[in-house]
RNA sequence: GCUGGAAUCGUGUAGCGGCAAUCACAGGAGACUGUAAAUCUCCCGCCUUCGGGCUUCGUAGGUUCGAGUCCUACUUCCAGCA
């Protein structure tokens, strides 16, 4: 039995797990307040150190006081590497040393390396860093196989480098900053195990567990990674959340954090999570419809707002619409991920899950 | 009353003799998983066995192989002059 309830402990408090880790990839969670964030019981948040590179810059978070200061967060914080936008941007030169990125803001050509991931992660002060990683271009066994062994090569790079980095700052008083290295291999059992043991045997604080992009095969791939991983260090899987049935599967195979842009950014384009699944608030259906989007749900919309109300706001296009559906949304997914916590440590953890799935997907097939 | 101008999909428009006819908005639906996402895609005259078929550009005539486009009359609107 892979799955475990646990706490993850940071300079910014306590993280409870499994958790769900909210995206504020521009150092905010888009249409949100981080009261809201609060309110709606986020425990962590995750940023993009490309993103915050470009603007404002490192130099000023810490100028800031941090990433968690800066933002006036005040609790635990994630960095993601900018080894996904290698992936997800155009023109986007890699080689052994690192990428060469230009700018999707002014063209600006920008470099980015595991040495400069490094210490523009320790820059922007978040208590979580992911190893700056590459995802394979295409599906296939060899592309998979040598954006993983870059990984591995790179992650040896950011090892050496934060061990300089941590000195440094911990010299000068500051807080700990813990890093994470990631696991690649794509679809690849193989390789996965490969990569598994490779980051388990680096000096790392906890593991990110990235490149996965459906729940197809996450079973297997996550229990033959999770088997290898050491027990005692926290793992991460890397942007799955999307989807309820990936919070289930992952928690059960052992993960415990996740993050997603999924929930909010649907949230802001009128889809929203129900118990019986996703709804699209913008449908004619709903022009009429006087009861809360989820009954019993505690959220700020479930518990003022009808669906009519919102398909309204959405139908105007007023700001509201946005901040309301993404407070849903988020919340929602956060309250899933307590649930699955409870009824681990309750011992319920399968009657809720095949209770969950089974209303949620009913009406999928 | 006179003189010009205009009438095209729910709305605003393109169209200057040769494929139901542009674009935008509105409307309908879908997508979204380490965020270049307040984004993107599709449908939007009627019918369709998805090959196509049918009826359309204020109304009624006319010219032409062919008219939303040219001509005549009418109707309605707009501007200017009385």
């Amino acid at each position: 039995m892979l799955a475990r309830v646990g706490e993850i402990k940071t300079p910014h408090g306590v993280i409870k797990t499994p958790a769900f880790v909210g995206a504020a990839t521009r150092a905010t969670v888009k249409a949100l307040t981080f009261e809201q964030m609060r309110t709606l019981g986020s425990q962590a948040v995750l940023a993009n150190t490309y993103h915050l590179v470009l603007r404002p810059g490192t130099e000023l978070i810490r100028e800031g006081r941090g990433l968690a200061e800066f933002m006036g967060w005040q609790r635990p914080t994630f960095t993601d590497s900018g080894g996904f936008q290698i992936f997800s941007l155009p023109n986007v030169r890699i080689t052994e040393d690192g990428a060469k990125f230009k700018s999707h803001i002014d063209g600006r050509e920008f470099l980015m390396t595991p040495e400069l991931s490094m210490q523009a992660q320790w820059q922007i002060g978040a208590d979580i860093h992911m190893a700056f990683d590459q995802l394979a271009k295409s599906e296939s066994r060899d592309d998979m196989e040598r954006a993983m062994e870059r990984t591995h090569r790179w992650l040896s790079r950011c090892v050496v480098e934060n061990a300089k980095l941590r000195e440094e700052y911990l010299k000068q008083g500051l807080p700990e900053q813990y890093l994470y290295g990631v696991v690649q291999g794509g679809t690849f059992l193989d390789l996965r195990k490969q990569s598994a043991e490779f980051c388990a045997g680096q000096e790392v604080d906890g593991f990110g567990i990235g490149g996965v992009f459906t729940a197809e095969g996450m079973v297997e791939m996550l229990e033959a990674v999770n088997t290898i991983l050491p027990e005692e260090k926290p793992r991460h899987l890397l942007g799955m959340g999307q989807e309820p049935r990936d919070l289930f599967i992952g928690a059960e195979e052992g993960i415990d954090t996740f993050d997603c842009v999924g929930p909010t950014r649907m949230a802001r384009n009128g889809s929203l999570y129900t118990l019986d699944g996703r709804v699209n608030i913008k449908n004619a259906r709903f022009t009429h419809d006087f009861t809360p989007l989820v009954e019993g749900c505690d959220c700020e919309l479930c518990q003022n707002y009808t669906r009519a109300y919102l398909h309204h706001l959405f139908k105007v296009d007023e700001i509201t619409a946005k901040v309301l559906a993404s407070i849903h949304n988020e919340r929602f997914v956060v309250r899933t991920v307590e649930k699955i916590r409870e009824s681990l440590s309750k011992g319920t953890f399968a009657e809720y899950k095949e209770e969950f799935l089974g209303r949620y997907y009913k009406n999928c097939q």
